[in-house]
DNA sequence: AGGGACATGTAATTAGTTACATGATTGT
DNA sequence: ACAATCATGTAACTAATTACATGTCCCT
């Protein structure tokens, strides 16, 4: 979906900011299955603002620098259910955890304990998030989004829970018992200095 | 991660031309977690082939085009190590069925039954491909992928099935009682001409 | 006769991201 | 003193996608 009716979507909820849109990708209900930053959201309710899709109204706040508050209009709306009825895309998943866990073997003991360890801690702390809210106070078809989108966080985290001593435990013997018969390549020299450590998006 | 990496990766497990990165993207194993299109593999096989981290078999084919062949040297498999060492970006997930279904309320009722089917559909054929392969013979990273992978899509699918006819019940219920009193406002005139069918990816 | 699989590659476009610019307030 | 939250916006960049270009074989 592209921003533009991304932003009509949120604006769909309730009248907001651009900043306050951002938060919807960034924490709320969104974040699970959609994006946008800053970059694209201010141009495109620019945009939509133009078009009489949504209307501005300027906030001046104590303290805090000026809040433009957008509204959806019917035109608006009207034109965010139309998006919706447009047959969907296919899903995009794209997932460095499932690729670099691809490849276990090729990697050291601890760092993929430390990648399984971590994406337990990301299920744990997604579904505390999401069990902080009442399935039953949410419209139809949020809930079911609600539930599917649990159901997958937590069936992941079980299944990890559950099959992570395991896999360890056999990664370790195949670290003892290379398939190699050189004892040379046991240990391998990999140039460290490439690796990039900086790579997280604010 | 970045398409140079994603080649070097499928590269890994055995020599392949261009064409067929592509389709490890497109039907195999890695299709579940990344992607790449033709615009971007073949450059980045000229660029690691110039760079030394792969070679390249030129390959006469039989009532074929010709075949470029390329193989992982040593310095490619290190660089591939160097890579996958790095901290994992966060997942990224977009799915335009999540998002329609936020807002099944707002569409025609066959609309969203229709949405529905087509993902039971397509969990289950998912779920039919993947167990094909017996997941005894993989390495030990890639079984874990399997078997993660595999749980999610069932878990999924169950949660359909259990849940859709509560679901389209409700919204039927919701459709002949709607929440607002005036009548005029039951059925919506929605310009239909600003569909775009055309959406879909080849 | 038309579509799909096989096969490689380039050019145009695009939709975004990241970084920059600015600045007050609040919490650690 | 430093990071985070609130708040808006632009400019540079970039990494990709899509479309184009070319051609054979096979199936229906």
């Amino acid at each position: 979906m592209d921003v533009r009716t991304l932003c009509l979507a949120v604006l769909y909820q309730g009248e907001a900011s651009g900043y306050e849109i951002k938060k919807a990708f960034k924490e709320g209900a969104f974040s699970h299955f959609q994006d946008a930053s800053f970059g694209s959201i201010y141009p495109a309710l620019g945009r939509l603002s133009t078009e009489g899709l949504v209307e501005c109204t300027q906030m001046a706040q104590e303290k805090r620098p000026d809040k433009k508050v957008y509204k959806l209009t019917q035109s608006g709306e009207d034109t965010l259910i139309t998006s919706l009825l447009a047959p969907p895309t296919p899903d995009r998943f794209t997932s460095d955890f499932f690729f670099v866990l691809y490849f276990a073997e090729l990697l050291p003991l601890p760092q993929v304990i430390k990648l399984l360890d971590q994406r337990i801690s990301f299920y744990k702390e997604t579904i505390e998030r999401m069990t902080q809210c009442d399935p039953a106070s949410l419209p139809t078809g949020r809930r079911l989004c609600h539930g599917l989108g649990l159901t997958v966080y937590q069936n992941s985290l079980t299944y990890l829970e559950e099959n992570k001593e395991r896999f360890i435990t056999e990664l370790r013997s195949q670290h003892e018992t290379p398939r190699t018969s050189s004892p040379d390549t046991k240990t391998k020299d990999i140039n460290l200095k490439q690796i990039d450590t900086n790579r997280h998006a604010s």
